[in-house]
DNA sequence: GACATGACCCGCG
DNA sequence: CCGCGGGCCATGT
């Protein structure tokens, strides 16, 4: 059945949609822009993503710098493929990390 | 409204 | 480094 978006994944894909190309976040800081201090719920409406190409999920990240899941962990190449998408974008890794003190997106700017 | 699930985070041993 | 337990919040049954 098709549902709308709740608000609530609303403001989560919009707070995501703003991390500009070549930059990340991570859940925890986004949860904390919605004013709650759960990066479940972030992931929840990530999960769902109905905007998927739209709202860049890729570029949201755990906070130790991992992929995280996306596709269901470290599955296979799917999780490369991931990689190679954030590479595109000119993010770089560590193994299966990024590099924050470079491509974490501020979000006092 | 209660119970279960989930792309999470943190602390402890 | 690995595993375990608790906390957190929204969604679906």
């Amino acid at each position: 059945m098709e549902r709308k978006p709740t608000d609530f994944e609303s403001r989560v894909y919009e707070v995501v949609s703003r991390i500009p190309m070549g930059k990340i976040s991570t859940y925890g800081e986004i949860a904390k822009q919605l004013g709650i201090r759960s990066a479940r719920a972030v992931g929840q409406a990530l999960r769902r993503n109905p905007y998927a190409p739209t709202v860049p999920c890729h570029r949201v990240v755990r906070t130790d710098g991992s992929i995280g899941g996306f596709y269901g962990e470290i599955a296979g190449d799917l999780i490369a493929k991931k990689c190679q998408m954030l590479a595109a974008e000119g993010i770089s890794f560590e193994g299966n990390r990024v590099d924050f003190s470079q491509f974490l997106h501020d979000w006092n700017s």
